[in-house]
RNA sequence: GGGCCUAUAGCUCAGCCGGCUAGAGCGCACGACUGAUAAUCGUGAGGUCAGAGGUUCAAGUCCUCUUAGGCCCA
């Protein structure tokens, strides 16, 4: 009935048959279904790519996802885990442009948008299969077969609905934002991009001369005293731009600066730069007139460089912005709105007019008609565009300017700062809400919530919602080519009623051919954008279950999230994008927990990386040590949000400390179980009833599920780990180790069975404990230890309740006695270390504390098996030890010098009660002078044959006189230690006799012949024969430096 | 440049509300045990608690600054 266990058997192979067998009883899936009707902890998976593989982040983060449900399952709760995949986004399409050794926008539509999409699409599962294999042998249960994708149909219909609620609601507006941008690929880059392709590259820079207008304000600002005030003044502004120059619009000065007002005699002409800069300007010829601060300047109206900007509005002022420097240039910049994120912002905050005459691919537009159509990155024209200032006497200045500049990384192009057109959500208009939603939710660790959350949503902005690319959720806004109306459509139903018709998919290039006619007779097209990725994984409470035009019921079951757990960079990602959305379309935060997990880095605390090449191959670390080592080690190793090292060396420590261990109890009970035919069912022995050793195991594990429980309920996995790990090594190293007998003694009376009895709880007690931390040898465990013999259990150890503390179980005072017990046993091993008696040398007393006596008492007979000593003698020290003023001289020469020696006769010479004064007070009088605790110690030594040990906790004195007798025992002991080995070597069953023939030492050989019987009984030996024998193994071997010679036969 | 985290033995980590001589595992050396046996146990060596200053009767722990590393963002 006990399937015999061999604790080698690599763990793969034990984890497939434990796979097996939850496919065969479908027990992720009953685990779900046993628990319907139940109150529900409610979890949502962040959703993973499947375009790349998976990295050991993911496994942490599977592992950590996958402990708390299991858990909360066996506490009674119903737990949904439907899995997702988040399908949308540049990443794929890149991945289709390599495939197709294609790139950018202009390829793309060569390609074929329609092709290109369809690509995308297929591309998205392409490691589909290994991301299921990875769930799967790590034991991560969640429900792959139905899992939200989002790019159904479904998904983007339920994310139209949320954002025509936005729309609704007002906080969806279009605006412009300031990319890095080729204009090659006509796209945006991200800042990872734009960091791969900085180059050093010389550009033209020209410091550029604006007319102030009305004499008389500039006059007023700056006092010029006896120069006309006909005299032209121009601020100097300096770019590495030119190009940017048609499109200037303002001049940005900090107001906090001071600004001087320079005279050029030979010129006869005034030019305005920052005090900082002013060492660059003046010459013999010039001189600084007079100065003023930014803030004086602002509102200075100038004579534009270029005749372009037409448009009505605010424009060529001086305008403030405290992120001008002084550090370079003129400590003016010049403003072109289009083509620099401050200059956008500046412009915007200052109501100055927005113009762009820079088209999608890099060229002039025709409004700047001197330089229509040509490339605004091309050398030349930036030349010829400082040749047309200067011959209008608009140039300072000009040269080559040599700086770091971006280059798209692609196609090796210079990018522009370029504003684009863009859909934004406003944010800022719920922030107050935002963060309140945020201080409500439990974060772990607590500081996520004021420190990177906290200081990330502090700083909110809009979020831009729009991107121009093909392969995402498209924007459902559609514009009236004529009159401007703008519609935002929440549903399928809508479109249709609208257009007519649907599309085929809601994906480009489809959803972009449906278009209707608007009230003013205009044609209403979408708009070409696609939205961000984040909104749509941000989106999945609502959107996995197709919220609200199905399954109304689940979400309102399954909203807001009890649970879910990310790694850290997820701040600003998903857990921002889920309380986002959350928190405009319902006004609450979408999860109550959120763990955030820190990143799993190599061996050297380095970042795991692809380009690195130390990234461990899940996988690898499957095959080599099993998943449950993995998952244990990452739960037991540190608190999971700091950063984890991740190593083989160190999974195979996790392994062979808690695994294994818990195998080789496991294969202990099993083996003797099975000998026995043990059935729990058939014996009962009440637990008072049972010895110490057994109620004390037992009260260690009820008290270990009272803290595990603890620790689970308080998603603080790590403590668990440490706790259960402790009663698993407690189990192995005391309770087996030191009742082993009690395990083969001949029938079945009551202290065998209530070992049996005992281990056999531990260990059931034991595979439910572990179940959510390492479901695979829990199941092992379970299924071996309880199906085997009780058909009534559940099937799976996965079904099972989680295990219950019973208090009146946890006798904390005999919790406490074996602490005693184990210090006791620690101390007298070092006596024996020191004494170099070995412990098959029986020896006559250990002696101990009186005043232990009472906590000890009973454990003597453990004690003195333990130690294999005759009698424990609980003892005053004053009677075993004479204590001794022990000094130190060196601290005593340091301050008596030459009268160490009479004070060091004093001490050896002090009464008890001298030092008895030095032990309360620290401190005593010899030899009329003071010694301090730092210039002696009381040493004890021993006042009988033996070693003594004293220490804060108490003292342990081991007697090692021996006798005739005890060394008799002791050679008794050892010819059984030989036996036994040879039977071990030789590998007979445990139960089978065997017959010794034996010849040697005269001596051990008469000690063999008086104590025959016993030594037969103990190595269960049939006959021995004294003399040569012809056997299955013979050795030689040294008893205590007697030869004799064994041999052992079946 | 801003923010967050981390720093304790050769390595990986504990260390509660500030409180006895700062602990564990691994590794190393030595020893032991043995019907779990490529398992197990003990002992030993190994510490500037990153550095400096402060608060306190008392600081690895609290405060300030510095240094180094990691992460997020500009």
């Amino acid at each position: 009935m006990y399937r015999k266990v061999d604790a080698k058997e690599p763990a793969k192979a034990r984890e497939q048959r434990v796979l097996s067998f939850w496919r065969e009883h479908d027990v992720f899936r009953e685990s779900e279904r046993m628990r319907e009707g139940s109150p529900e902890f409610v979890f949502y998976e962040g959703p993973p790519t499947a375009n790349g593989r998976p990295h050991p982040g993911h496994v942490l983060t599977r592992v950590m996802k996958d402990v708390y449900p299991r858990y909360r399952t066996m506490k009674g709760f119903h737990v949904t885990r439907k899995a997702g995949w988040d399908t949308h986004g540049l990443p794929v399409e890149i991945e289709v442009e390599k495939k197709f050794g294609i790139s950018g926008k202009k390829q793309i539509q060569e390609f074929g948008i329609e092709r290109f999409v369809q690509e995308c699409k297929n591309s998205v599962f392409t490691y589909e299969q290994t991301w299921r294999e990875l769930s799967e042998r790590l034991g991560y249960w969640v429900d792959l077969d139905n899992p939200y994708m989002t790019l159904t149909d479904d998904y983007i219909e339920s994310v139209w609905h949320l954002l025509k609620t936005i729309y609704e609601k007002g906080l969806l507006y279009k605006g412009h934002r300031v990319s890095p941008y080729c204009p090659h690929c006509e796209t945006t880059l991200s800042s990872h991009e734009v960091a791969q392709g900085y180059k050093d590259v010389k550009d033209l820079s020209v410091t550029a001369k604006f007319r102030l207008l009305d004499p008389s304000e500039v006059a007023r600002v700056f006092a010029q005293g006896q120069l006309p005030d006909d005299t032209p003044t121009y601020i100097l502004a300096w770019t590495t731009t030119p190009w940017t120059l048609p499109s200037n619009v303002a001049l940005a000065v900090n107001p906090e600066f001071t600004y001087v007002l320079i005279h050029d005699a030979a010129a006869k002409e005034n030019y305005v730069v920052a005090e900082g800069r002013k060492e660059h300007y003046l010459t013999e010829e010039r001189r600084v007139v007079t100065a003023c601060t930014g803030a004086e300047l602002a509102g200075l109206r100038y004579q534009p460089v270029f005749p372009y900007v037409t448009v009505d509005g605010k424009k060529h002022v001086v305008v403030t912005s405290s992120h001008v420097t002084d550090e370079s240039g003129t400590g003016v910049v010049h403003m072109a709105p289009a083509f620099g994120e401050d200059d956008y912002r500046v412009c915007q905050e200052n109501g100055v007019v927005f113009v762009n005459f820079v088209d999608l691919s890099g060229h002039f537009t025709d409004t700047v008609s001197d330089f229509a159509g040509r490339f605004v990155k091309d050398e030349q024209v930036n030349v010829d565009i400082v040749k047309h200032l200067a011959a209008r006497g608009l140039v300072y200045d000009k040269g080559k300017h040599e700086h770091a500049y971006p280059h798209c990384w692609r196609c090796d192009t210079p990018l522009l700062y370029y504003a684009i057109d863009s859909w934004f959500i406003r944010m800022t208009a719920i922030k107050a809400e935002v963060i309140e939603n945020s201080r409500g939710v439990h974060w772990i660790p607590e500081h996520i919530r004021d420190g990177r959350m906290g200081n990330f949503l502090e700083n909110l902005v809009d979020w831009n919602l729009s991107r121009s690319r093909y392969w995402g959720t498209p924007l459902p806004i559609w514009v009236c080519d004529r009159c401007g109306r703008t519609e935002c459509i929440g549903s399928k139903a809508e479109l249709k009623e609208r257009a007519g018709r649907l599309p085929q998919e809601l994906h480009k290039p489809y959803i972009d051919d449906v278009r209707w006619t608007c009230a003013c007779g205009g044609r209403m097209e979408r708009v070409p954008e696609v939205i961000d990725v984040w909104f749509d994984s941000g989106s999945m409470p609502f959107a996995q279950w197709h919220y609200p035009f199905e399954n109304q019921e689940q979400f309102h079951r399954l909203y807001p999230a009890d649970y879910v757990c990310e790694a850290i960079d997820q701040t600003r990602g998903w857990f921002y994008s889920l309380l986002a959305i959350s928190s405009l379309v319902k006004g609450m935060a979408p999860y109550k927990n959120v763990l955030v997990l820190g990143h799993v880095v190599d061996e050297d605390g380095k970042k795991m990386s692809k380009s690195k090449g130390n990234v461990i191959d899940p996988f690898e670390a499957f095959d080599l040590h099993g998943a449950d080592a993995l998952r244990f080690y990452f739960l037991v190793n540190t608190q999971p949000w700091n950063s984890q090292r991740f190593y083989h060396r160190a999974v195979a420590e996790a392994k062979a400390k808690f695994i294994d261990l818990l195998q080789n109890v496991h294969a202990f009970y099993a083996l003797y179980a099975g000998i026995d035919g043990f059935c729990p069912a058939e014996h009962h022995v009440p637990v008072a009833e049972r010895p110490l050793m057994d109620r004390w195991i037992l009260a260690r594990l009820h008290d270990t599920i009272r803290r595990a429980d603890e620790a689970l309920a308080a998603f603080d996995a790590t403590t668990a780990a440490r706790q259960i790990q402790g009663l698993v090594n407690d189990l192995s190293t005391w309770y087996v180790r030191r009742n082993r007998e009690r395990f083969w003694a001949g029938g079945m009376e009551a202290d065998k069975a209530a070992a049996f009895l005992t281990l056999y709880e531990v260990l059931a007690t034991v595979a439910k404990l572990i179940a959510p931390l390492t479901p695979f040898i829990a199941e092992e465990l379970y299924q071996n230890v309880v199906r085997s013999w009780d058909e009534t259990a559940p099937v799976s150890v996965h079904l099972c309740d989680f295990p219950v503390a019973e208090a009146d179980l946890v006798d904390e005072r005999l919790l406490d006695e074996m602490d005693w017990v184990l210090w006791a046993v620690e101390s007298a091993r070092h006596l024996r270390n020191e004494s170099k008696l070995k412990t098959r040398q029986p020896l006559s007393t250990l002696y101990l504390p009186q005043n232990l006596e009472d906590v000890l008492g009973k454990f003597t007979d453990i004690l003195a098996e333990e130690l294999n000593v005759k009698e424990v003698a609980f003892v005053q020290l004053e009677e075993i030890a004479r204590p001794e003023l022990f000094l130190n001289l060196k601290e005593v020469g340091r301050a008596y010098g030459k009268e160490v020696p009479a004070i060091n006769q004093a001490a050896k010479q002090a009464a008890p009660q001298v030092m008895a004064a030095f032990a309360a007070e620290g401190k005593v009088e010899l030899a009329g002078r003071v010694i301090t605790r730092d210039m002696a110690e009381i040493r004890y030594h021993a006042a009988f044959p033996g070693l003594i040990d004293v220490s804060g906790r108490g003292f342990v004195g081991l007697n090692t006189q021996l006798t005739p007798e005890l060394i008799e025992e002791g050679f008794v002991r050892e010819i059984i230690s030989k036996m036994q080995m040879m039977r071990k070597e030789v590998d007979y069953e445990v139960t089978a006799k065997v017959v010794f023939a034996a010849y040697g030492d005269e001596e051990v050989l008469a000690i063999l012949r008086r104590h025959q019987e016993r030594i037969a009984r103990t190595v269960l030996i049939r006959d021995v024969h004294f003399g040569s024998m012809e056997g299955d193994l013979t050795k030689e071997w040294d008893i205590n430096g007697k030869p004799l010679t064994l041999t052992v036969k079946g």
